[in-house]
DNA sequence: TTCTTTGTTCCGGA
DNA sequence: GTCCGGAACAAAGA
């Protein structure tokens, strides 16, 4: 499930391969994604010059000289990117190396620099969404969202302010994208452990030294996950189709009843539910 | 058939 | 009115 790490990475690859690119045909397969491909998708797009590509949370907008497209990956969506010259590439075998199922490739852009990039989403729970301006204040999605982690406003002051009275969990907090925007369930779980706090602890009962420990971590661990180009767990690939190396490096999502990774602790990870949400923590070290 | 997975939204209770 | 947790929703694979 792609989070802010895998975004940035999309984000990288596409802006070395296709920006400065002119869009010349789209081809659609399936408009029925988290919204309905609007009626005039192509004639949007169709023509149009890709400027660059940025990233804003989870979300990449893709610059063109008065429009903007606004993508968002749900679960499992992925670009692919591949040369329009192959002649397979509607075919299943040119697939089959990539762990991809072509089935789920919903949308084709021919593009002028004789590459194709690919929609691909299994559970449909992406959406990509045009609009005639460039503003971005005026984007519903975008106006919600909360700090950047990376944002230097992003520090002890804003977190000591926001929790004030706030009775819900740190773990609901983090993965509040209108406190911090582009934490997701794994690295939210990641930036507990590495900071010593157990997921269920309420807000305001957290001292100044863990909010600063939270905030220190959540930067490193992001920056570590884009380092190792991504998480690879549920489907994460890059746009020629790789796979991230951070589940490697993971401390304890998915690790229910393994060893916590510090020597000195001895616990055992636990799996608990948070607000339908899988938790893994240390029982020991995590106060 | 049932369970799991995610980000987001909605709803009811406090 | 505000806050918070739980449920619902989208779809598909195991």
């Amino acid at each position: 499930m792609p989070e802010l790490p895998e975004v940035e990475i999309v984000k990288r690859s596409l802006n070395q391969k296709i920006s400065k690119s002119r869009i010349l045909n789209i081809k659609i397969h399936n408009k029925r994604l988290r919204y309905k491909l609007t009626n005039s998708f192509i004639q949007d797009l169709v023509g149009e010059k890709i400027i660059k590509i940025s990233r804003k949370s989870k979300y990449l907008i893709f610059y063109f000289s008065k429009k903007i497209l606004l993508v968002h990956f749900g679960m499992t969506g992925k670009f692919l990117i591949k040369k329009s010259s192959n002649k397979k590439i509607f075919k299943t075998s040119f697939y089959y190396d990539l762990n991809i199922i072509p089935k789920h490739n919903h949308i084709y852009f021919q593009l002028s620099n004789g590459l194709v990039l690919i929609y691909n989403d299994i559970r449909r729970f992406g959406f990509l969404k045009t609009y005639n301006s460039k503003k971005l204040r005026n984007i519903a999605f975008l106006k919600k969202l909360g700090l950047e982690p990376f944002d230097k406003n992003f520090n002890e002051n804003y977190f000591s302010n926001y929790i004030v009275g706030k009775k819900k969990n740190i773990k609901n907090l983090l993965m509040d994208q209108t406190f911090v925007s582009g934490l997701g369930n794994i690295y939210v779980n990641e930036a507990l452990f590495l900071s010593k706090v157990k997921p269920t602890r309420e807000c305001a009962s957290l001292k100044k030294h863990e909010i600063r420990e939270l905030i220190k971590n959540i930067k490193k661990i992001l920056k570590i996950a884009i380092s190792k180009g991504g998480s690879s767990i549920k489907n994460f690939q890059g746009t020629s189709g790789e796979s991230g190396k951070f589940q490697q490096f993971f401390y304890v999502y998915g690790l229910k009843n393994k060893k916590c990774s510090r020597l000195w602790c001895k616990g055992e990870i636990k799996k608990i539910f948070i607000c339908n949400r899988s938790s893994f923590y240390c029982s020991k070290c995590q106060k």
